[in-house]
DNA sequence: TTACTATGGATTTTT
DNA sequence: TCCATAGTAA
């Protein structure tokens, strides 16, 4: 017990020990937030406090994941204390009380994409123009009403210009296809919950007699509905312990409201407040540098970052003529380092906008540097995975009439908008689901020869769901592969494209194969609501030997022995929109940004620039970020600017300098980067046909399920699935190229 | 119904 | 440049 308490500084252990009642933690970067989190929750187990009574918060599957790992190598108990993200939390919650609310419990998740769909459905059928309502601003302001707790109803009252009405109207009408489609979006998942507990006191009393203790991670980063989510819980007990940092609150624009902390003594007068201002992480060149960008912030909580760490080199800046230049600048000097017995995975590149990954993996392929890429489009958007994401999501509820319209023609069946139309009017007209309407088919006399085909897709969905009735989720989507003979256009294709499409539904298998083995609820509903749950950014593991790719925001709670910061330039970072409309607002958190971006350095920090880069096809020049200035120079060390110039960045000069790169471009041009962005340059070729050196009643091993015997091995694509009856897990089919088997003797 | 061309818009995105 | 969308031809 004590030697919980050795392993923290006295401010830590300070914080470890005040248990009961409001407790506002500012933990700076790399302050050993984490660590204080689960000793803290470890030292209550010991003073008797049960883990059933304690509730960790956090925003990422990811964080929660590494709370509960690590809770359970400090306390037998720490398995039972319940760390999850807010959506999981709420989604457990809603499960069991949302009928109360009107909607049946076993409601499906909408991603982003859903919302979009359902959004542009809605302004259409209001018949209003895409130009005048464009449906992203129109999905940005239903997020936004719903991160502030506000109805359809109070949102229309809200306002008072007529554009601002019809944008209500499209909430109010959104907000009625969801619940007819027994769906919930992202914010709803809050909201809902929020809403059970203001109406049903019974319920949430429940809930603050469960979670007596509560704890919450990345607080600056709570909206509203959050917010209120937390204090509903707290009321009670008033045991609320909240940890974050006002200077990486960098979500605004997502709703998050950086008044919740910076407000936390005003909601809890009583609150104690713990400052962690020791650094572990970074050199001290690198936290003075971070302290000197961040001090020109006004509205933020004093603190200084302090480190016993020795102050290191020197900041790096440098500044080449173009992206093409910088990105080489950057491969290199990784190259470099690994010759001389660096690796790779102790590098990031960090930038601002998804779209500065492109020049950067151009560089890195040139230069034979593995990297993956982290964001941008991710694993469970693409349209491969979400066709099939929807074929499981229709077998699982065939009123999700999102789904079922996503996939009617999907491979095609010679199903258009128009018969799609007509289905939808008759359901309209007779107030049934789309689904029901398929049911009722020969009614429909408008469809005439398409009747067939519809009648097909129809029959086809049905005897899926009845297969789906004694069958695993992996069975369940092989067979769905291939009665819909789904893979057979991407088969025939050919292309470097195609390939990476089929992988990825390979991949997927193998995710779902996954599931059923890790998981205690193996049922397609409990599968599907996982991957509703899931970033890319969770899929981060340091032991991969690649430099890591991502933007400034996913670098957030990471960190690098090595980063590098590219477009270090006005209109890049800090971005054109906070500089143009912004106002000093915006410009503050791209300062946080920036903030956050270096402490994610341990012992080195790069940040580049490029006089010129491409913008839509083109050329333009760009300044010296005014975050440079702000940098002491006797912690930066500068190259590729003049020092006469070093205030301002010419404008105009150096196109002469782009020849010199003329060479590259030529040989960038001709590298093939389609489906790149997790481009791992293998060490070796990989074999284009998979060997195997098995056969039909061979043992064989492998890594999840062990020993099992071969039963069958079917060509598939440019792979084989092979079928193995393991003793401790039954029949499995694999696919040989993804699960690694080796004959045993 | 699909396959083509023209047009205009384009941050960040924990779930 | 890349992408989604709208309009048109077949």
């Amino acid at each position: 017990m004590d030697s919980l308490l050795d392993k923290l500084n006295p401010v830590q252990r300070e914080a470890v020990l005040h248990q009961k009642g409001p407790l506002l933690i500012i933990a700076g970067a790399g302050s050993g937030k984490t660590r204080t989190l689960t000793h803290r929750i470890a030292y209550m187990m010991t003073q008797g406090i049960s883990p059933y009574n304690i509730l960790a918060i956090t925003f990422t599957n990811k964080a929660a994941k590494e709370m509960k790992e690590r809770l359970v190598s400090m306390s037998e108990q720490g398995g039972q204390v319940w760390a999850a993200t807010f959506h999981s939390t709420c989604v457990r919650i809603l499960r069991r009380d949302i009928h109360r609310l009107g909607y049946d419990s076993n409601f499906v998740i909408y991603d982003a994409a859903d919302s979009e769909r359902m959004v542009k459905l809605c302004i259409r059928e209001l018949n209003l123009n895409d130009k005048q309502y464009p449906h992203k601003s129109v999905l940005y302001f239903i997020s936004q009403q719903k991160d502030e707790l506000i109805t359809p109803d109070e949102a229309e009252r809200l306002v008072n210009d007529f554009r601002s009405k019809k944008y209500a109207e499209v909430y109010r009408l959104y907000q009625k296809k969801l619940k007819e489609n027994n769906a919930l979006d992202f914010d709803d998942i809050i909201f809902r919950t929020v809403e059970l507990f203001s109406y049903f006191p019974d319920v949430l009393e429940r809930y603050q007699e469960r979670f007596k203790y509560l704890m919450v991670d990345e607080y600056q980063d709570t909206n509203t509905a959050q917010y209120r989510f937390v204090m509903l819980l707290a009321e009670k007990y008033r045991n609320l312990c909240v940890v974050g940092d006002d200077d990486q609150s960098i979500y605004s624009w997502r709703g998050a409201n950086i008044r919740n902390i910076l407000d936390f003594e005003k909601d809890f007068t009583d609150a104690k407040v713990i400052k962690l201002e020791q650094n572990y992480r970074s050199t001290q060149n690198i936290l003075d540098a971070a302290n000197r960008i961040i001090c020109n912030n006004c509205k933020r909580k004093e603190k200084i970052l302090w480190t016993d760490n020795e102050a290191g080199e020197r900041i790096r800046f440098n500044v080449s003529d173009n992206e093409a230049a910088e990105g080489n600048f950057i491969s290199s000097e990784i190259r470099e380092q690994v010759k001389n017995g660096s690796s790779y995975s102790r590098f990031a590149i960090l930038y601002r906008t998804n779209a500065q990954s492109r020049p950067l993996e151009e560089q890195l392929v040139l230069n034979g540097i593995p990297y993956r890429v982290f964001g941008g489009i991710r694993f469970y958007e693409r349209k491969e995975i979400k066709d099939l994401l929807a074929y499981l999501r229709v077998i699982n509820n065939p009123q999700d009439g999102l789904a079922l319209t996503r996939i009617i023609n999907v491979p095609r069946r010679g199903i258009g908008d128009a018969s799609v139309q007509k289905i939808n009017e008759y359901a309209g007209d007779n107030d049934i689901s789309f689904f029901m309407a398929l049911e009722q088919l020969d009614q429909i006399t408008s469809l005439k020869t398409r009747l067939k085909a519809i009648a097909g897709f129809r029959d086809l969905i049905k005897n899926l769901i009845a297969y789906a009735k004694d069958h695993t989720v992996t069975e369940v989507i092989n067979e769905t592969l291939s009665v819909t003979e789904f893979t057979m256009e991407y088969a025939l294709e050919n292309t470097e494209e195609a390939k990476g499409r089929l992988e990825n539904i390979e991949a997927f298998i193998n995710k779902a194969t996954e599931f059923e083995s890790a998981s205690q609820d193996k049922s397609l509903s409990a599968f599907l609501e996982e991957i509703a749950l899931v970033a890319d950014i969770d899929e981060y593991h340091e032991d991969q030997e690649t430099v890591s790719l991502m933007t400034l925001h996913s670098s957030k709670g990471l960190e690098f022995p090595r980063v590098f910061i590219t477009g270090f330039e006005e209109g890049v970072f800090p971005s054109i929109r906070s500089i143009l409309d912004g106002g000093e607002g915006e410009l503050e958190e791209e300062r946080r940004l920036c903030y956050v971006g270096f402490t994610r350095a341990q012992e080195k920090l790069y940040i580049t620039a490029a006089r010129s880069r491409n913008r839509f096809g083109q050329t333009v020049y760009n300044t010296i970020s005014r975050f440079y200035m702000e940098i002491p120079s006797n912690l930066i060390e500068t190259k590729g600017l003049e020092r006469r110039n070093r205030k301002k960045m010419e404008t105009h000069d150096n196109r002469t300098g782009v020849s010199k790169y003329a060479e590259i471009n030529k040989v960038r041009n001709s590298v093939d980067l389609t489906g790149a962005k997790n481009y791992i340059q293998p060490k070796m070729p990989e074999p284009k046909n998979v060997l195997l050196d098995y056969q039909i009643g061979d043992k064989v091993r492998q890594l999840k399920y062990g020993t099992g015997v071969v039963k069958d091995i079917q060509p598939a694509g440019a792979d084989y699935e092979v079928t193995i009856e393991f003793p401790a897990h039954g029949v499995k089919k694999l696919f040989a190229r993804l699960s690694k088997l080796k004959k045993v003797e």
